[in-house]
DNA sequence: TTTATATATTCTCCTATAAGTATATACCTG
DNA sequence: CAGGTATATACTTATAGGAGAATATATAAA
């Protein structure tokens, strides 16, 4: 990874729906209307930041019937592993995060869409 | 630190001439002059980057004489000395940062205007 | 094929911010 | 005080990207 691959990194980790979706993420794979639903927010929103995070190659999907199931890409980016790791600590000092990880845990993710979500 | 201030840390760093920066106050204090000489940047760049990085509290900065001496803030942002670390890695990887540091060490940076580059 | 559901894309508006030029400020020296 | 050096700020232009509304696409099911 060069500095401006770098850079991208920290690019996509600027946006707080961004850093939400890959707090969930990092807890297991989850489909688009999942997402949306626990962080409260529209649809062309989530879709827009997933297809970001996607273009820069932190998550990467794919289609179950109706739905696209999104995971952190598989070959970790190490600057990204480490900032996720760092983002799991703040968890106790932002209750967002927290909140969000809860939300998840509550949710049936057993559903059609989603996979039993690791 | 909330998910805002941590956003706002993302935003620091996803640039290259900051990184860049923060990765040589990494290595000890320097002035503008300095910096402005290592990265063949504008003076003005070279400024407005540090006005930037000091307006979100990533660095401080000390007055001597005719110039300014910038540091890494001293109460350490722990998700900045993070990346920093992580910064110190990809130096192996991106000859920028590399280059960056040999620059600096074959500097006189005993010169008036810079301390003993701590 | 029609309809419904889940997701993606396009377009428009708006804000943040990067870069460059010019100018201002702060401090030093004589 | 004047003049020089180091740094900061203001102004302009250009671009990335965030938000929302409308629309398009893909799949499933009747």
């Amino acid at each position: 990874m060069n500095s401006d691959e770098l850079c991208q990194v920290y690019r996509c980790l600027c946006d707080k729906t961004r850093l939400r979706i890959l707090n969930l993420l990092s807890d297991g794979d989850l489909c688009v209307c999942h997402l949306q639903e626990i962080l409260k927010e529209t649809q062309v929103k989530v879709s827009k930041h997933l297809a970001y995070l996607k273009s820069h190659g932190l998550v990467e999907s794919e289609r179950r019937a109706n739905w696209m199931i999104y995971r952190i890409t598989k070959k970790v980016n190490p600057i990204l592993e480490n900032n996720l790791k760092c983002l799991q600590d703040l968890t106790s000092e932002d209750p967002i995060f927290r909140t969000d990880l809860k939300h998840l845990d509550q949710m049936d993710t057993s559903a059609a869409c989603c996979p039993t979500t690791n």
